[in-house]
RNA sequence: GCGGCCGUGGCGAAGGGGUUAACGCACCGGAUUGUGGCUCCGGCACUCAUGGGUUCGAUUCCCAUCGGUCGCCCCA
């Protein structure tokens, strides 16, 4: 029996899960104050959710998905993403009947793609993302751009590239593609095999191929920016409006191209400059995708959105060489000694906990040095010392672990005691 | 899906066809019989990823598988 967890997948243990935590709680909150609620949707969907949501054309439905059968022989299949899972939801909740609008969602929660894995590619993998939906304000995607930045900011990061690019309205999008597809004709032969199938399927990713990128045609290949119409062209200036007035900083890049069908309009993109991060520099991407509620079934609704890897954002405060202040000391630690003194150690470990104070103690039945070596390696900043002769006495030693000083407190009084201490302490 | 490198104790890491598999860290015990951080001493690999092959003999050579890692493709 094959005893590991299955390739692409990793156990998060103590040590680490604390600095999970901590980025979870920072995000919650920092969605709090932009005021996006949280949304949980099930980990996986009916297959044909993401076929139409994310597009049949798209690498991830192509060959990144894990899809299964149930016993009732139904398809499913673990979601690749979030976004078709939050926009289900949507339509299903007919969210869009509430009284405040746009609906302003974030989820947090693990996403799966089968892909070979390396450095920053899991097959299951942890995404933060939000999504706002109701509003064709370009404030909304200014705001879910900023958003974005924070998330980083927020914990510390300063290594980041805001790449930014408009892909236009259908009918912006619609003249470009033909005006790519006439570009390109005469070099089909000479384009890479992927190319030539996206030439027919989705000419607007063949700007994104890394092969082709020398290939003479693309360098005069016809730009989205060039091919939007007035209002997509007004709608992208208002966007990069808002974040001029925000102070933030971005780079506009006429070749980005999301990977995903449902984009329009404002596409953006968030990489990490910081030295040694590896091949994959990108943090997270998201975009406008007006239409997708109505494809699968809502009503015509506006919305945006976008998603980060979690991996990648510890990824990225590691190469920046970033502490999160995480606290690992313990409050208290029991040490105790004998047969009579085991019974009110028990007790007295009880009512401190109950009273909120964290304390552990020893179950190894180790000798007493070993338990203060234990409570040292705990980072204990208090020690309890009760031995049979403390029993008898009816009070409990306190140590400092910082200072040294002992003293003797009544067993009645410890826990006060030692709350107030504590509270000194900070 | 494709290519390079790698796989020895909890971790880091030497070794190299022949039987006691170095060393460091961590851990456990003792010196110190009720007080941590230092020091000294001792303990700690009966699958050297798994399976098969070559050989009198394999942890060491060969093949396959699995896993890791880096890069390609693409993304988060």
């Amino acid at each position: 029996m094959n005893m590991k967890a299955p390739r692409g997948t990793q156990d998060l243990l103590p040590g680490i899960t604390e600095k999970w935590q901590y980025v979870e709680y920072a995000l919650i909150d920092l969605c709090r104050r932009y005021n996006y609620k949280e949304i949980r949707t099930p980990i996986f969907e009916h297959t044909e959710l993401f076929q139409r949501g994310v597009g049949d054309s798209t690498d991830i439905v192509q060959k990144e998905m894990y899809t299964f059968k149930d016993r009732g022989d139904r398809s499913l299949t673990l979601r690749p993403e979030g976004t078709a899972s939050v926009v289900r939801s949507f339509v299903e909740n007919k969210l869009f009947g509430n009284a405040s609008q746009p609906t302003k969602l974030f989820y947090f929660g693990p996403m799966f793609r089968y892909e070979r894995p390396q450095q920053g590619r899991m097959r299951q993998f942890v995404q933060f993302g939000v999504e706002a939906l109701g509003s064709a304000d370009p404030a909304v995607d200014a705001e879910v751009i900023a958003l974005a930045m924070n998330s980083y900011q927020e914990l510390g990061l300063t290594s980041l590239k805001l790449v930014l690019n408009s892909l236009g309205d259908l009918e912006s999008r619609k003249n470009h593609r033909q005006a790519l597809i006439d570009h390109f004709a005469p070099y089909r032969e000479e384009l890479c095999e992927d190319c030539q199938v996206r030439l027919d399927q989705n000419p607007l990713r063949v700007l994104d191929c890394k092969k082709d990128r020398n290939h003479p045609a693309m360098e005069s290949a016809p730009s989205i920016l060039e091919y939007l119409n007035d209002q997509s062209k007004a709608y992208f200036e208002k966007v990069k409006g808002h974040l001029d007035s925000m102070g933030i900083d971005y780079v506009v890049d006429k070749n980005l191209v999301r990977g995903l069908d449902y984009y329009n309009h404002t596409a953006f993109e968030i990489m990490s400059d910081a030295e040694g991060f590896g091949a994959i520099t990108t943090l997270s991407g998201g975009g406008r995708y007006n239409g997708l509620v109505e494809d699968l079934g809502g009503p015509e609704t506006p919305g945006i959105g976008f998603a980060m890897s979690v991996e990648r954002l510890l990824m990225a405060l590691e190469a920046e060489g970033i502490e999160l202040p995480l606290d690992e000391s313990l409050d208290c630690y029991l040490v105790s000694m004998g047969e009579l003194a085991e019974e009110t150690s028990v007790k007295l470990t009880y009512d401190l906990r109950r009273a909120g104070i964290q304390v552990d103690k020893d179950y190894l039945g180790k000798k007493f040095k070993a338990q203060f070596k234990a409570a040292d390696r705990l980072g204990a900043k208090f020690v309890l010392i009760l031995g049979d002769e403390e029993v008898e006495q009816n009070l409990v030693k306190v140590k400092n672990m910082e200072t040294g000083n002992q003293e003797e407190i009544p067993l009645e009084n410890v826990v006060d005691h030692l709350r107030s201490e504590l509270e000194a302490e900070g």
